[in-house]
DNA sequence: TCGCGCTATGACAACGTTATCTTATCGGCC
DNA sequence: GGCCGATAAGATAACGTTGTCATAGCGCGA
């Protein structure tokens, strides 16, 4: 028994195989009459159509890609959940292209994903977003693209992001609404532009409260655990250290939480922590952490939505943030 | 400007389309003359075989599918990553399919992936790889498939596993070493045979160093975080509490760790936590987890491996696991 | 009554490869 | 010298869909 093809359905049906074409494809101008004779044929047997055929003979392959260079497990699987939700809604496959940024060799990968599997566009996630050569290779094959967070030529292509000054605003105002003045602060990985808008959040928050930006109390991190427990060590040792830590992810506050407790620094009763992203880890570690929740797998379902809905058309979509507190955080000790 | 096809290469080269297909194809009774003028064209006009039309008019389409039902992102990152890996060097696309091993549709998905895609092979991963309807479907198709940690009919189907029971009596035995006498399990999920597989373990070292079994201390898990913290509690409100818990899953470690953070027992010194894979999470909670290293992306990278040289034959292949102890583990207090 | 536009259906080419079959050339061996 | 097998290359038919064009019926206004 091999696979059933499009012609064993119109002999079935008693139908020509250009009517089965149009019922797949949800075309005008069937008769409900035909529409049922086909779909029962189909249905009896299991009829699947064939990708390839549809992808060499049409002009739509029904795939999409996600290319991205993030060594975040929580954000890769939630960003692929999201994109990949939306994709079995459209009957779309989604494929994943991990790349590396650095590499000479990403443009002429990504041109020979795009004409190998023919796809019908990309999303791309930071940082890949804003490598101005891969940029310009996808708009010369002008292909629909939907970048997520991008830092640069924003109005370029279509794009989901959060507002990440506004989100470091929000958690920065609210460490100060516990009472904190000195806090510190641990910036992310220079490659992403949410690294600078979210140290723009924070001194808009102090300064509207009043309080100097000081920059000893700014350290460099680079989204991971270690750079986060380094940043923290080196905050606790100043002359007068911070009373609260922001760290711009998760994982460089798991290394603040672990920097504290290898100094013996309780929190949140001597320092108060904060994170960002509420991706799982933040719900691990001990205590739990407050946070900044960003809706990632959302953005992965707006970003597929975008490309689906719109194609070429350039569209932006906003997401909402959250403050989420949790039990890192309290006011300073008195 | 639109696609270069085979026909302009071979325009290019000055050969018959045939003999572009035998060099791409690395046929045999190809001259070295007419590969280099070929392989001159191709390069010029930077073409792509169309994947669409490679696996319409062939038998092989270059995409395997991965199924998994598993929320864990840590695992699922790292065995996208190894089979990824091994895609990449031969060419291939891997296809990722989430799955629901209690939805009734599922035999019914999987079908009509294979059907769709055409699919050259399936790796699977627990607990997936045990629900007995899917796997018929699978070889009522003959389509070659690898699964990973199987726990049912082993000798069904190509297979990469580690050594799990070994691997718990290795760290049970190795916290007995340390001085531990009354030692706590957590269990994992009921559908995944690895479970038991680690309670055999544990229970042959307590066996071999004649330490008796006690049921109170095993308490049932789930993998995941919350229910690692709930069978902590359990154990520490025992009477005669356990000196050391053995996690069988990181998370759930994390959660043995949380749940000692809320009672107010410091870890290692009055109580030592182990856990079982050696994810990210591992050295991300504090303090760092003893833990058995799991290798989820060499296994990957093996399951496709198998796949790709081996196709329809059955091989098995075991990874070594490894004893990696960090700070969540001392002696106990005397 | 004619012709026009809309609906509904089918015949057939086209998509870009691989598979199959055929042909041509070259040595070596009886 | 003729025949055979091995090597090298090409012509042509698939593969299973969608796109294009043709055709037929029907209602409606001129």
């Amino acid at each position: 028994m091999t696979r059933a093809t499009i012609k064993d359905v119109s002999r079935v049906a008693g139908v020509s195989i250009k009517t089965v074409s149009r019922v797949l494809n949800k075309e005008r101008y069937v008769s409900d009459d035909m529409r049922q004779k086909v779909e029962e044929a189909v249905a009896r047997l299991n009829y699947h159509p064939s990708l390839a055929a549809r992808t060499l003979a049409g002009r739509r392959s029904f795939q999409i890609g996600l290319i991205h260079d993030n060594p975040s497990p929580y954000y890769i699987f939630n960003m692929q959940a999201g994109v990949g939700q939306r994709c079995r809604e459209a009957n779309f496959r989604m494929i994943i292209q991990p790349c590396d940024i650095n590499s000479p060799g990403l443009v002429d990968d990504i041109g020979a994903l795009i004409d190998q599997a023919q796809l019908d566009g990309i999303i791309m996630t930071p940082p890949v977003t804003d490598v101005g050569t891969a940029l310009a290779e996808l708009f010369r094959r002008k292909i629909p693209v939907v970048r997520v967070q991008p830092g640069t030529d924003l109005t370029a292509t279509s794009a989901v992001y959060i507002d990440n000054v506004q989100a470091a605003d929000d958690m920065t105002a609210y460490l100060i609404s516990l009472g904190h003045r000195r806090i510190g602060l641990v910036t992310g990985h220079a490659n992403y532009f949410a690294s600078g808008q979210r140290l723009t959040g924070y001194r808009q928050a102090l300064q509207r409260a009043g309080i100097g930006f000081d920059a000893a109390l700014v350290q460099p991190g680079q989204f991971d655990f270690q750079s986060g427990a380094a940043a923290a060590e080196a905050l606790l040792a100043l002359a007068e250290p911070p009373t609260a830590i922001f760290a711009s992810s998760d994982e460089m506050a798991a290394g603040v939480l672990a920097a504290a407790h290898r100094l013996g620094v309780s929190v949140p009763e001597q320092l108060s922590v904060a994170g960002f992203d509420d991706t799982d880890l933040a719900q691990v570690v001990w205590p739990s952490l407050t946070t900044i929740r960003q809706p990632i797998r959302d953005l992965g379902y707006a970003a597929a939505d975008l490309l689906l809905e719109f194609g070429e058309t350039i569209e932006r979509r906003q997401l909402p943030h959250e403050l989420i507190v949790r039990g890192s955080t309290a006011g300073p000790k008195t």
